[in-house]
DNA sequence: TAAATTGTTCAGTATTAATTGAACAAATTG
DNA sequence: CAATTTGTTCAATTAATACTGAACAATTTA
């Protein structure tokens, strides 16, 4: 039996892989348990459905499902069809550069949206403030705090270019990728 | 009263931007209590030191402790000392680009960390059942995922120099800071 | 050196987030 | 159309995390 016995070994060293990416993604902010169902996703040699993850990742199907959905908007699973089956078939997304652009990507304009909320709500107030004011200390606050989302549009213009670069791929230009053979990394 | 209405007026703003301020940091990882912290030295005109956070966040003392200890890790905060005075004074790092920055790179590392550490734990085992293994199916799972290792390689060796480019200040070469040209709305 | 001040740690508590499982909805089959 | 299969939602539960406050340690002062 020592064929299935290198079939264990082989399956051994992907739990442990698995429990990496596993932990990775919780660096990203998923739970240990999505990153779970991620890491089994990126180590099926097919697509699996939610009861087979179910049954890999030890977890009630509600929450298999809930986490699937996670994995889905941040694209790092894609949902596929297998014809003559009803069920649902999950794959991972194995560019780890996807990954990582989507990540940031998403990341960056949360964060734009968030703070350009607030600037755009305080704005007027402190325009106002900074020219109108009979105290020269509430104009000298305003025009630093007015300064301050100045700097914040600065930032923003520059990681808008930065995520632009990463989605359409030009980041390679500036910083290409060394593979030792072939470029398998077909980015769109 | 027109002249403290007016600096009124302006602290209101700035709890709408702090809490801005907070909000992304929550993106980023953090607590919302640790990022009003940030949001608070953020406006602080002068070096704060804990007992004055403490009051503004409304925190115990053991929170904002241990929450300065989180922003001194990432280098959101500086710790100042003021001649003359016992306690520790603390500023915000404003520089929202170094603050990314940072905390890209961390990621980076933590990521390379964990799965080297597991890449070189399989690596052995895959590479002696990929040559060696009785089982063809044993000997094609083991070279499959040997691949993937590979790919992984060359992902890291890219967001390392990324990485490098981030620190050095180097990455401004191929994406320009335009400091101000035209009015560019940083607004979706 | 003792007294006073400041900052940190940590056990207990409070808060928040994740998970389950059953009920529900949607889709498919016969 | 009813019966069956599949996936989702959500209230209740469980687990994880953050926070408090008092005890402790470290530092400064006199």
């Amino acid at each position: 039996m020592d064929k299935n016995q290198d079939i264990q070994r082989v399956e051994e060293s992907r739990d442990i892989l698995i429990s990496a990416i596993a932990q990775t993604m919780v660096i990203y902010g998923v739970t240990p348990s999505v990153g779970r169902i991620y890491g089994v996703l990126y180590y099926a040699d097919r697509p699996l459905n939610l009861d087979e993850i179910k049954e890999q990742v030890a977890m009630s199907k509600g929450s298999v499902s809930t986490g699937l959905r996670d994995l889905l908007d941040t694209e790092m699973v894609i949902k596929v069809w297998k014809k003559g089956n009803r069920k649902d078939h999950y794959i991972a997304e194995k560019d780890f550069f996807k990954n990582f652009f989507a990540f940031f990507v998403k990341k960056l304009r949360q964060e734009r949206s968030i703070i350009s909320r607030a600037n755009q709500q305080v704005e007027g107030v402190l325009e106002d403030v900074a020219s109108n004011s009979q105290s020269e200390e509430a104009r000298k606050m305003a025009q630093g705090d007015l300064e301050d989302i100045d700097q914040t549009k600065v930032y923003f213009d520059w990681t808008l270019k930065l995520a632009n670069a990463m989605e359409t791929g030009d980041i390679f230009k500036s910083f290409p990728i060394n593979s030792k053979e072939g470029d398998e990394t077909g980015n769109d």
